[in-house]
RNA sequence: GCUCGGAUGGUGGAAUUGGUAGACACGUUGGACUUAAAAUCCAAUGACCAUUGCGGUCGUGCGGGUUCAAGUCCCGCUCCGAGUACCA
């Protein structure tokens, strides 16, 4: 059999390879620029819109283009899924591996107020910088679909899509999104009365009459109340620091996630998205995706669905009823007090006159604590009494009614009944302030605490109850406050719409201006809204946004145009809207972009849109669980509705990279002087531990003295106290940053070992989901292995490959090495696949194959990995066009197969008989031979043989 | 507190459905080549005992269990990481 069978695809090669212009050594550098070049000049990776082929889209997480430039943990993400995109090429699939970059961001804005200089231009600097770092690396993007959110032609759209939010309402009836025309059409029929529609809890109620007759005004605010994106008056999170709300995902530990400076309550006029109408399909979606079990608990916890009861209790002299929401509608005999917010828009009704003063004081101290404080003294007990008392729905009694900080204003109805008995707060509370603690779990002991568990008791003193488990109690509870109209089963979500405005420059400008308190859309024909100019990037003076000192910023109604502000005064020019987007804006939508991301007419061509679909494979981090992957969802399901897209999920899997950390050194010094203690000795003594440059250390931490003189001052006078004539330091495993000193630059290995070494050593540190410290040690270990294999085909300036046909045992390597790589590509078991190549490449090394029909098949295999130096052997090979699109090698068991005669057959880990088998035997087969040697099945306990058990050629076991 | 992960040599990690635990790589030690170095190649490398050859015992955070067989499955703990939190 010649080789050319087993591999059809060898018969087309070109089988005179030039030996002229032959490389002897292994020269990464010249190779990789080499490649870099031609894919580039020729498009390799260009996808196309219109192909026979099945399509797969690959997506990473794109970039914020920061001014540090990429560190090695940076495209370990971007490598794996390279490495996907290359394999699905040659597997015949017509790939989009688009990469762009979310260039809205703060740090520009800040270097902005500092030093002047204009955002876009520091966003442009970054990102030709990253755009360098990203090529070097041989990523097979096609960079003609890139984005960029800051780019007007990109930005259009956002604003496009903001528009399309404010003309859509939730229709709970219809169960998705629905154009604000046909409200309209309905108000004018019929009213409100019977529209079912996620909307402000204070909407009025009215007829078609009354809907008729309101001004434009009042129907405009009427349907702000409904729009998906509204404006309203809400309690935000307030940063003074950066001078901008935040939304709750950018807030962590009760500080803003970028600056950790402080976060109060503020009430502003603000844009919101009401994703809280999505907060149930954003939920059950979760189902359906092949994400992260971690990720999706993530967004279920922070969507936070609940089930329970509102209960409406009767004030004591009071018209106003109190709501509350419970998860435990059956414990309603067991409440003794009632708690609410202090912000709660019932306290200033209800309190009497002579607690006034103590709730006016407690709301006080409240309002000004920020959010970290509060968090901080959420041990503390704290509450006041208002004086006033609610009624029990069954009993009638009177319940006082308390205010306290532990209850939160934006969870549920900002109120909560205090069952001391069920709810360990609760207990708390009672006990501080001595109220009374009813029991009504029979054989309980709440003397001590709180019985919150629902398994398993009885319930006592409770009226109709009595007797019933949770479950029963529940039922019956919710049925008896229906019938009495005090209350109804409910759900809660957690999930709180999301504020959409940043008092922020360099975002998306909102397509809005106003005539008076209306907000008024721009048409679609006049976007993109363009960012104007500025002079400073502060608020102004009066206190609004950036935008505010724009020379140009109101509305021409009759032109049509954005005019300056001398002309604001004139009839018919408006102000604009001053706040811009947040940062999740651009990137809830880019990956429908990239399907047809030049177009200059649509948001995206149908026809693209009807071929890409959806995302095959997302990869990026799981830091934007609650953040882009939630907003994303949202968007993308509003776009569905609208009929927009034609997935209401746009990607169904999901693959989390984890991140690399850096591997800190530190020296130390002795305490008040400047003596350095090599880390080996300085037990007995009291030691500072000191950052240093991670690169002034070698691979068996040493310290080069020397270089830290010269790369800080502070260090030239310093005494260092060696061991063994070296000067150690201490490593500590941290997140890489710039300030730890720990950063490692992937253009630094791509100088010394080049890109295709990096690219592997990434993948062969360690699962790609895993979290890693880099340690750049034993990246000799994965370079020697491309040099290895280069031996194949040279050594000692001569080429090797050979046209004889293979031995089995090179086959056997080889279909060994096919089988693997297939299988753990599939599983996305990267780190196996290179150890895969390492003993593949020892094992033909060992037998000093260098046939073309087992290296070529090999350098397929490996080419998603390292792609420049499979590219050029191939070439080499005599092979014109490029190794991406050869079909990937098919494993054929034929050729790993082996048959042994001989099995010693033992049972119970004894052995007991000898016995001639054949692998490929079947069960009955095997019986019938057990049989001929005079062994009856009933010696080894009389039953059916299921299984046997080979290792090693040697039969362990037979099950049964 | 709750939810979700994780724990395997000196180090990173492998073991896909329960089937020779430690693949592969780093590091270490010894050797070959070399005037020397680099590069390359070879050998050893979980621990302990025996090393005169075979070999033997223990070993995947801890304690139990299921099984002919457990890193893997079940029960109970310890520690580490991530997310989240007065969520009613």
């Amino acid at each position: 059999m010649s080789a050319g069978n087993f591999f059809p695809f060898l018969n087309k090669r070109i089988f005179e390879h030039s030996k002229k212009q032959a490389l002897m050594d292994y020269d990464f550098l010249q190779i990789e620029k080499k490649w870099q070049d031609i894919w580039s000049t020729k498009k390799t990776f260009k996808a196309d819109n219109l192909s026979d082929k099945p399509k797969y889209y690959i997506l990473d997480m794109f970039p914020y283009p920061s001014g540090a430039g990429l560190h090695v943990g940076h495209p370990l993400g971007y490598i794996g899924s390279d490495i996907i995109a290359r394999f699905k090429r040659h597997l015949g699939f017509n790939v989009l591996h688009p990469q762009g970059y979310d260039s809205f961001g703060l740090p520009a804005e800040q270097y902005a107020i500092q030093t002047g200089q204009h955002p876009s231009k520091t966003t442009t600097t970054n990102i030709n910088r990253y755009r360098q770092q990203l090529d070097r690396m041989g990523f097979s993007f096609d960079w003609d679909r890139e984005v960029r959110t800051s780019e007007p032609n990109y930005y259009k759209w956002t604003q496009w899509i903001f528009l399309k939010l404010f003309d859509s309402y939730y229709d709970i009836e219809a169960d998705k999104a629905v154009p604000v025309s046909e409200l309209i059409l309905r108000f004018k029929k019929e009213g409100n009365i019977n529209v079912q529609a996620y909307c402000d809890k204070d909407t009025p109620v009215f007829s078609a009459l009354e809907w008729n007759t309101f001004n434009h005004e009042k129907q405009q605010k009427i349907l702000l109340f409904y729009r998906l994106t509204y404006l309203s008056e809400t309690q935000v999170n307030w940063c003074p620091a950066l001078g901008t709300v935040l939304a709750n995902d950018e807030i962590v530990n009760g500080v803003s996630e970028r600056g950790g400076y402080a976060v109060t309550k503020k009430r502003m006029r603000q844009w919101s998205m009401r994703i809280s109408a999505y907060a149930n399909r954003l939920l059950l979606g979760l189902d359906e995706l092949d994400w992260s079990d971690s990720l999706k608990e993530m967004q279920r916890n922070w969507i936070g669905k609940s089930t329970g009861a509102s209960i409406y209790f009767e004030v004591e002299n009071h018209p106003e009823k109190l709501e509350v929401f419970t998860t435990r509608p059956d414990t309603i005999f067991g409440v003794t007090y009632m708690t609410l917010a202090p912000e709660h828009e019932l306290v200033s009704k209800i309190t009497n006159t002579e607690q006034q003063k103590a709730v006016s004081d407690y709301i006080a101290l409240v309002a000004q604590k920020s959010d970290r404080d509060r968090q901080a003294d959420a041990k503390l007990i704290s509450g006041v009494f208002t004086g006033a008392h609610a009624l029990h729905p069954f009993t009638g009694e009177p319940i006082p009614i308390w205010i306290g900080e532990y209850v939160l204003a934006s969870y549920g109805t900002g109120a909560v009944m205090a069952v001391p008995c069920g709810d360990q707060r609760d207990f708390d509370f009672a006990t501080h302030f001595r109220l009374p603690i009813v029991n009504i779990f029979d054989g309980v002991d709440i003397s001590e605490g709180a019985f919150t568990d629902k398994g398993r008791v009885k319930l006592m003193n409770s009226d109709f109850l009595n007797g019933l488990d949770y479950k029963a109690a529940l039922d019956r509870v919710i049925s008896a406050l229906e019938s009495k109209n005090s209350g109804k089963g409910a759900v809660n979500f957690r999930l709180r719409d999301a504020i959409f405005s940043r008092q922020r420059y360099w975002g998306e400008p909102i397509p809005i201006y106003f005539k008076g308190d209306i907000p008024i859309p721009l048409k679609e024909e006049h976007l993109p809204l363009e960012l104007p100019r500025v002079e400073k990037y502060l608020p102004t003076e009066e206190g609004m946004p950036p935008l505010g000192n724009a020379k140009i910023w109101a509305w021409d109604e009759i032109n049509e145009e954005v005019v300056s502000n001398d002309r604001i005064d004139q009839q018919f020019v408006f102000p604009l809207e001053l706040n811009t987007m947040p940062g999740w804006a651009g990137s809830s939508w880019y990956f429908n972009r990239y399907m047809d991301a030049q177009n200059q007419k649509e948001w995206v061509a149908p026809k693209a849109m009807k071929y890409w679909r959806e995302v095959d494979f997302y990869m990026g981090g799981s830091e934007h669980a609650t953040g882009h992957l939630l907003y994303s969802r949202f968007w993308q399901k509003v776009l569905f509705d609208l009929g927009y897209v034609r997935t209401e999920e746009y990607a169904k899997k999901l693959v989390n990279q984890g991140m690399i950390l850096g591997n800190s050194a530190f020296v130390y010094r002795k305490k008040g002087t400047q003596t350095y203690l090599s880390k080996g000795i300085i037990t007995e003594h009291e030691v500072e531990p000191i950052r240093v440059d991670v690169s002034l250390v070698n691979t068996h931490d040493e310290l080069n003295l020397e270089g830290l003189k010269n790369w800080q001052k502070d260090f030239q006078n310093a005494e260092f106290v060696l061991e063994n004539g070296k000067y150690i330091v201490g490593r500590e495993v941290e997140k890489m940053s710039k300030s730890k000193y720990n950063v490692v630059n992937p253009d630094e290995i791509c100088d010394t070992y080049g890109a295709d070494t990096l690219r592997i050593y990434e993948m062969f540190l360690g699962p790609i989901q895993q979290d890693k410290p880099w340690n750049t040690a034993g990246i000799s270990g994965v370079h020697n292995f491309l040099k290895k294999l280069w031996r194949l085909f040279y050594q000692k300036d001569q080429w090797l490959v050979n046209d004889e046909v293979p031995s089995p045992e090179s086959l056997k390597i080889l279909h060994q090495v096919i089988k693997k790589i297939n299988d753990d590509i599939e599983r996305l078991s990267f780190n196996t696949c290179v150890s895969t190549f390492m003993i593949g490449v020892n094992e033909l090394t060992a037998l000093k194959c260098s046939n073309r029909a087992i290296l070529e098949p090999l350098l397929i295999l490996l080419s998603p990995f390292a792609p420049h130096f499979c590219e050029e052997l191939w070439q080499q090979l005599g092979y014109t066009e490029s190794i991406e699109f050869e079909p990937f090698p098919v494993f054929d068991p034929s050729m790993v197969q082996e048959t042994i005669k001989e099995y010693p057959v033992s049972f119970n880990g004894k052995m007991r008989f000898t016995i001639k088998l054949s692998l490929d035997m079947s069960v009955e087969e095997i019986k019938e031979a057990i049989m001929r040697e005079q062994r009856t099945l009933d010696q080894i306990d009389g039953a059916t043989t299921k299984k046997i058990i080979v290792i090693h050629g040697k039969i362990i076991n037979i099950v049964f």
